[in-house]
RNA sequence: GCCGGAGUGGCGGAACUGGCAGACGCACAGGACUUAAAAUCCUGCGAUCCUAAUAGAUCGUAUCGGUUCGAUUCCGAUCUUCGGCACCA
């Protein structure tokens, strides 16, 4: 009996299949193509982590079936290695982020090789490659040339840790998506991506491909597209205008006060007919002082100031309402600018009670004295002249003829969703390839002088003043202008980390070439990505963002479908022993290494894939492992059992069939813990019956393979089957010996279980009837009764409904 | 507040399309092997009642109610919990 050495063995099949180039994809290969995608992971200095091997797993599993299925598979792996954890670590150790860069990627990638991954590791990139950010400044340039990238003067969330811009999304809730800490409001002039632009062809692109229905909802709500109207309220005695963004131009009758975001032009434009400046002014202070969180969160108590010298004329039917400036309207919404309906919208009705504001009722159904009434399905308007009688959404049909009649709006769509604020004031990023001259003003570099090179120096402190450190290096700064030759300066931020993530899986296609991003026929031969799994942090930025890129140089033409992943799979969270999740400062981390040292990379496989519902977050548990450890032992143990056989034995053909069915369909859904389970089941089997032939094992090794590859391959060879494992093909089953032919049947006396009797699979009622009549227990509850009704349902059920 | 998901043994979790709830694993208990322990193997393992034991009975999938011959599964209400969004006009 030989011994599951299991270091020994994973180490060998590791080598020979990187000699024999086993995982290698083939370009233009007649195979069909499957090309499977995991997020690249960011190769920081702690190394891979438990969380990574459950996101790369599934689509490995995935691999390797589809290889034995007969695919040519494209299984890459890259690194998304521009970031500030780098940076902040070259920093603090005085070490070049280049140099700190390969480190890591030598950890990592030894990491991912021990645990014995099916990458093909010719295709890997490296977004800090300048043969790749030469790319990503290419696609930038082509933003650029498209009015698609843009500077301007905005409030910025900026972190004092960080030193940088954060964009709308790695600030939720006033913090600091990487450091924690407290993110200030700061005017400065940013660079920004026009996503919005490309709002509704995210949302449509959505529906041609297979996501979660979770992953799209969360698009879906981040892009917030909603429908309704400009509506242009006039300003008495002037012929400046305040348009305002509202989804409710049925309610325009109902608009009692106008309100302004504190940071409205308006103030600026009207200043010298406002009568109350100093109070206005010294609200605008207050509001710009407040953090994105005292705003949001704290401050659901409404404040405002009305401003006073202006009034404000109702379109429609010309009354006369006052204006307000309150932080509740937000300036990057819509126009910065609403009209109030406290009767039927909570917040101008909260703000109305607090100013003592009239409430107008103009829906009818609730009382809106007491609260404002929202419903938008039984409501019937009133006070509303023209609009009277009709229901809510007939009205703002007919409403929205009128202004658009009259001249006074128009319908218009709106989006939460805001432009993709791009840059980074650090060094370790891509440059953005744009220079700044004085005749021309903003310029984008020449094609062939791409890439535009980080400058190797000494110094990469981050500053203080939201300056990007390549602003003091004189030598790189200074360059001429691409199209009048005159002085200029370089663009000195950099890009954001989203940026060369928003294209690699595009560079795995063609990774080495030198013409282009990805030539025309490799893109056509492997794009799309098949089957994209990443983590559900990321629906909302890098999913989102690498789909308006993708689907940008769709619009370009040199991109052949308009969107990248045919589907998308998202894993749960692997939490700590005492379930919560992993840290440093919890001290509750299981590093994948351990496991492997302890019992090998095809039980930390296996446990992790085993280890619950693959959606949903697992709880680490040692034992566990130890539990799937049992399990390989008892499979390599199953080799002593085996015997001659070419076919499956009468006594396991069954049992084959459905585990065969169970485990191929399983992996589809990502359900490993089942098949694992199914797996399992069937070798608990084999051991009670005893006898297990060749032919059977092979097909048990074959399934097991994708999940524990080292040992099935070794089981391989050990048993002399042909050739290796890995150069064989998926098991298939017959539907028909899927299926018992005899079964137990549960008899049940009104819907209670009182027998079970075991009968053929084709039974008839009748026959089913004789053999439960004889049963005693079942004669016991029928005794005195009488029979009123009888169900039977061929090979699930037989109920007896029987009456006193 | 809004939008989604989820609540099943001591634990992780299974259960087709409404058809035997608890597969599989862990933990635990008993036994075998061992000088002993570990490892391994075998057996048991939702609760309660009944029985000498077998057999059997009642309850049980967050709570309450409904539909049905039959509900973890469908419907209504409630509670808890996780995730996303959040003064988005």
């Amino acid at each position: 009996m030989s011994v599951y050495t299991f270091k020994k063995i994973e180490e060998k099949w590791q080598e020979i299949w990187e000699q024999n180039d086993t995982f290698k994809a083939h370009d233009f290969s007649c195979k069909p193509k499957f090309y499977g995608l995991v997020e690249f992971p960011y190769p920081s200095g702690v190394g891979l982590h438990v969380g990574h091997v459950r996101a790369y797993t599934s689509l490995e599993v995935i691999s390797r079936k589809r290889r034995l299925e007969g695919y040519n598979v494209l299984f890459p792996m890259g690194w998304d290695a521009f970031g500030l954890p780098t940076e902040n670590y070259a920093i603090q150790t005085g070490k070049h982020p280049r140099a700190v860069t390969d480190e890591n990627i030598k950890v990592f990638t030894n990491q991912l090789k021990e645990i014995g991954y099916s990458f093909d590791w010719d295709r890997t990139v490296d977004t800090t490659d300048p043969n790749y950010y030469r790319w990503t400044q290419w696609i930038f340039l082509k933003l650029f040339e498209k009015g698609l990238a843009f500077k301007d003067k905005t409030y910025v969330n900026f972190c004092n840790e960080c030193k940088v811009v954060l964009a709308n999304e790695e600030s939720q809730d006033g913090i600091c998506d990487r450091c924690g800490s407290e993110v200030v409001q700061m005017e400065k002039d940013v660079w920004f991506l026009k996503i919005r632009n490309y709002a509704d062809k995210l949302l449509e692109g959505i529906d041609t491909v297979n996501f979660l229905p979770r992953i799209k909802l969360e698009q879906e709500n981040w892009i917030g597209r909603s429908y309704g109207a400009h509506v242009d309220f006039t300003i008495e005695d002037s012929c400046e205008k305040l348009s305002v963004f509202t989804t409710r131009p049925d309610t325009l009758f109902g608009v009692t006060f106008m309100v302004i975001a504190p940071e409205h032009p308006l103030i600026e434009s009207m200043m010298s007919r406002i009568t109350n400046l100093e109070e206005i002014k010294n609200y605008q202070e207050q509001a710009k002082k407040k953090t994105e969180f005292e705003r949001v969160q704290l401050a659901k108590d409404k404040t405002g100031v009305q401003i006073k010298g202006i009034e404000v004329v109702n379109p429609l039917n010309n009354q006369k309402v006052s204006l307000w400036i309150a932080d509740y309207v937000m300036m990057g919404y819509g126009t910065g600018a609403i009209m109030a309906v406290p009767g039927h919208d909570t917040r101008d009705w909260e703000f109305a009670k607090k100013f003592d504001l009239p409430i107008v009722e103009v829906i009818q159904g609730g009382n809106v004295q007491e609260e404002a009434y929202t419903d938008i399905e039984n409501g019937i308007l009133v006070n509303s002249g023209l609009l009277d009688g009709l229901n809510v959404s007939d009205a703002k049909d007919n409403i929205m003829n009128y202004i658009e009649e009259q001249k006074i709006g128009m319908r218009t769509t709106n989006y939460k969703m805001k432009d993709w604020a791009f840059n980074r004031q650090r060094y370790w990023g891509e440059p953005i390839p744009v220079v700044h001259c004085e005749k021309c003003g903003i310029v984008g570099v020449n094609e062939d002088e791409l890439p535009i090179k980080l400058p190797v120096v000494e110094n990469y402190k981050p500053t203080d003043n939201g300056e990007s450190p390549l602003a003091s290096i004189d030598e790189w700064v200074n360059t001429t202008c691409p199209t009048c030759g005159g002085p200029a300066k370089r663009e000195t931020d950099t890009m954001p980390q989203w940026a060369g993530s928003s294209w690699y899986f595009l560079r795995y296609t063609d990774p080495h070439n030198m013409n282009s991003f990805a030539s025309e026929e490799h893109l056509k031969y492997w794009m799309q990505v098949d089957w994209y799994n990443g983590g559900m942090e990321h629906v909302t930025r890098h999913l989102i963002y690498s789909r308006f890129w993708h689907r940008f140089l769709y619009d370009l033409g040199v991109v052949h479908v308009k969107e990248p992943y045919a589907k998308r799979t998202a894993q749960g969270l692997i939490l700590g022993p005492d379930g919560e999740k992993m840290s440093k400062s919890r001290g509750n981390v299981i590093n994948p290494r351990d496991i492997i040292k302890e019992y090998g990379a095809d039980t930390l496989r296996t446990y992790i894939m085993f280890i619950g519902d693959y959606e949903k977050p697992a709880t680490w548990s040692d034992n566990g492992v130890k539990g799937c450890k049992r399990f390989l032992d008892r499979v390599w143990k199953l080799q002593d059992m085996v015997t001659e056989g070419q076919e499956y034995s009468k006594d396991n053909e069954v049992l084959i069939h459905k585990t065969i069915k169970k485990v191929h369909e399983d992996y589809e859904v990502l359900k490993f813990n089942t098949a694992i389970a199914a797996m399992m089941t069937m070798l608990n089997e084999f051991n009670s019956k005893g006898n297990i032939n060749k032919a059977e094992f092979k097909t048990f090794i074959l399934l097991l393979n994708p999940i524990a590859p080292h040992m099935t391959e070794e089981l391989w060879t050990i048993m002399g089957f042909e050739g290796m494992l890995n150069e064989n093909s998926w098991p298939v089953y017959e539907e028909a010996k899927t299926i018992e032919s005899v079964i137990e049947m549960a008899v049940q006396i009104n819907g209670k279980v009182r027998s079970k009797i075991t009968i053929p699979i084709d039974c008839s009622q009748e026959e089913a009837n004789k053999i439960a009549m004889s049963d005693p227990n079942i004669i016991s509850h029928i005794d005195g009764k009488t029979i009123v009704k009888e169900i039977y349902v061929p090979g699930k059920i037989y109920n007896i409904v029987v009456k006193r």
